[in-house]
DNA sequence: GCGTAATCTAGAACAAGTTTCAGTAACTGC
DNA sequence: GCAGTTACTGAAACTTGTTCTAGATTACGC
């Protein structure tokens, strides 16, 4: 049984790795400018200098490619999380405060943002893995925000179940936002009345 | 300037009506068999019996073809409901027994929801008006489970936000059960805490 | 009923995701 | 450094959603 670090991929070597990156920026690339649509699995490979059959030896579908990319935003979104953490009174502040810096800096690549979450969403059972990855990692940003710069024990199933419904407004509201079916001041106001299931503190 | 009552469709002849219903008749077969994937356009074309020229007249892509057959299903269930409302004391009760209610039926077929939902999801802004019926029908029934028998006054901004976090929520954990990262009981959880928005009444 | 316009049919053609394969290059253990 | 295995390349093939076309059928105004 291996158990790896980082994300759980097994080790590559330093080509590899740099293929792996050329990847993903090339599908950042083309998702922000076109969006879903305009990731196509030929150009990404024509775009990152690898091979069609290479590109999915790596990503087996469009759609782990993209949720892949998606795990790679959200990691860098987190780090900046870290560096620069919300510093409201609450933790239900400290959340929508979160969530609503995460939308702004989605509002600023909103074609990446869509490609992104729409492959979040359609995602099927096989993508499973690294759908949970995302939601993993996201759990976490949002555990943090709510305890602060305090201890922070297990949370309970409750906080859990919570976040959860957080998570799940987050996402359809987003979508939502991108279809063109919510304006912004509506996602704003989404998040908000979500997090009224926080608990003041 | 027409306006189009029953969802908003020109008018049909009678042989163009039955072919509708041929169409949707054969798209819930074949979702029901085995999902997306199994609603192939060839397939639903040829068991409805129609030209595949003419399904795409009918409905111009995938997704439109399996939205519409979500608002029929959810038209039917609609219906159910008014026969039968849930009795509960309370309004926030009334709305988790609808939810539970719908999502008993849906466990009955898991495959044609996970059609349904998933091409709801999936949507993109060419299937915005769609969406918006399907969305709109269930606010309504969601509206109708918190008057219950009373007359019902307008709802405010406030009980629409409520309203659109519970669908939200609705719709993800849905998805999220379907793919197997969410069990049954954590749906059902997910339904009790995202209705505790709703004020006692 | 008749002519015209809209609709329907069968089938080919096209687009993009995915798979496959023969040949070449890179890594690994010794 | 070499043998053997694994990974990569380029290109074709296959699948399924979508579009297009030419000819038949149907609906509609008169």
């Amino acid at each position: 049984m291996t158990t790896y670090t980082k994300a759980d991929r097994a080790p590559l070597t330093e080509r590899q790795e740099a293929r792996r990156r050329r990847i993903l920026r090339a599908t950042t690339q083309l998702a922000a400018r076109g969006g879903y649509e305009s990731v196509q699995m030929r150009e990404v490979a024509e775009l990152s200098e690898v091979a069609l059959g290479t590109l999915y030896r790596y990503f087996p579908s469009k759609v782990h490619l993209l949720v892949a990319t998606m795990y790679d935003q959200l990691d860098q979104l987190h780090t900046q999380l870290r560096r620069r953490p919300p510093r409201s009174a609450g933790s239900r502040e400290r959340v929508v405060d979160t969530l609503l810096r995460a939308f702004k800096g989605m509002q600023r690549e909103p074609h990446l943002t869509e490609a992104m979450m729409r492959a979040l969403q359609f995602a099927d059972r096989s993508v499973g893995a690294e759908v949970d990855t995302v939601s993993r990692e996201t759990t976490t940003m949002i555990l943090e925000a709510i305890s602060g710069d305090e201890p922070a024990g297990e949370p309970t199933a409750e906080d859990l179940a919570v976040i959860r419904v957080i998570t799940h407004t987050w996402h359809s509201s987003l979508i939502a936002w991108l279809n063109g079916r919510a304006s912004i001041a509506q996602v704003r106001t989404d998040i908000e009345t979500v997090c009224r299931l926080i608990p003041e503190d």
